[in-house]
DNA sequence: ACAAACCCAATTGTCTGACAAATGATTTTT
DNA sequence: AAAAATCATTTGTCAGACAATTGGGTTTGT
């Protein structure tokens, strides 16, 4: 792979030119995964900038996980395959973010999240496995634990809720789920959970369990679409009374 | 905001160290939007290292748009609200690549999308604006153009059905569908397109927009869930020719 | 012949110091 | 008072140096 100076415009922020036209070229295929680029000393002749300038670039293209870069003799910077496990752990930290620094409010992410859900719901009936099944009952288990704090209630719950998404078995669904069900996280966190409130929760996972393994997609449905009506209300009432506090 | 050096490990990697500890501060709200974070020069005291070292950090953050950077007197890194558009154009290239990286397959792509959009579909029959519509309705007059080649009609295609998800007024929902709805397109562009599918789909398409327009969330899913298996048809059809080229 | 120790070259990681360019604030001039 | 010049601050870029890592080759010991 050669770079020449001229895929650069003359004008300013070179690093960033110069990350746009090696990331071009690897979205483009023009790179394979695992291709080795030019060491930073080439980069920095076939461009004409320093290495510095050079290297700035590759940290951009490093923090979007398109390289890896090793040091040593045979090292350098090789194009990274992306794979699902990093490209969810991003995909997850951006939604929360855009959510948090957008102001969303519970009831749009909680549609979201809940008419997203339901879509994976009768896939997941047909196809989850007794390893999901197992999850979601382990999760339903430490939820009724007495002593479990209102975060630690929240984790389970985000985790019986990907395991459920999970169950369909399919990795594109479970990818672009993830930022729906875990950037609604700190907005759960928000709500103060009652024995009384727990308590129904535990009784719509049960009941999802149950439907689940009995591979019945309506029930799945029609719990989880009761279980979206009752969150919203306990949202509803956790923003109220945070609205009356503030007064 | 004041960093310490002790925010790092003695260990290796120190720009991206630094990056992380800045990101943390951000992500938990340690800073907030445009917020100032010291200049290089101070960073590098407080941290105790190079201004190059903390300038690789900082383009790392920039190249995640969490901060961006102004030259000059008043100038410096500013914490960056993530907005949606820019979040989207992430969301797509990341979930494109993918799809690509890892060799998904059509099956898997268009049930994840299908399933999605389906999910959309009650909310958007509620909701969708004479926008949604006019756009929906002008995608399927540019479908029906006959000079049309194939790349254009998947563009439309993608057009029309960010519409679709668009109409249900959900931002949340609409940011995590793009990547499962514009992702598929590399895919539908190995689809030759003939006249009879051509007009098939729009077919689907006519009758998706008639049903939204008349609220109709069952007629809407119905011609979805059609046009799903057709699609599937399609793609199926589109590799085993691949495949059969390639012996 | 084989293995261990050593050395070597390539490459990234970090540091230092310098200057250019942008940009808002300040001061001087008209 | 307005315009122009100057200044101080900050990011952008460059050049050169050295440290650290790492795989490959070379020598040496047996």
């Amino acid at each position: 792979m050669i770079f020449m100076k001229t895929d650069l415009e003359q004008n300013r922020d070179l690093s960033a030119q110069i990350a746009k036209a090696i990331r071009d070229a690897i979205i483009t295929g023009e790179m394979n995964t695992d291709d080795r680029l030019p060491s930073e000393a080439e980069l920095a002749d076939q461009f004409n900038v320093s290495r510095s300038t050079v290297r700035e670039a590759l940290k951009r293209l490093a923090a979007q996980n398109l390289i890896r870069t090793r040091r040593g003799a045979t090292g350098g910077a090789f194009v990274h395959r992306l794979s699902y496990a990093e490209a969810y752990a991003d995909h997850i930290t951006t939604s929360t973010l855009l959510l948090s620094m957008n102001a969303v409010d519970f009831e749009t992410a909680c549609e979201a999240r809940f008419a997203l859900e339901r879509a994976c719901a009768p896939l997941s009936a047909t196809r989850r496995s007794p390893d999901h099944l197992a999850t979601m009952r382990a999760e339903v288990h430490r939820q009724s634990q007495p002593g479990l704090s209102d975060e630690g209630f929240c984790d389970s719950d985000v985790a019986f809720h990907r395991a459920l998404v999970d169950g369909a078995a399919n990795p594109v669904l479970s990818y672009q789920l993830a930022g729906a069900v875990e950037a609604m996280q700190p907005l759960m966190n928000m709500i103060t959970f009652t024995a009384r409130s727990r308590e129904a929760i535990i009784a719509f996972h049960t009941r999802i369990t149950d439907a689940l393994e009995a591979h019945d997609a309506d029930g799945v449905d029609t719990a989880l679409s009761e279980l979206a009506r009752y969150t919203l209300g306990l949202g509803q009432k956790a923003m109220a009374a945070r609205a009356a506090h503030r007064r």
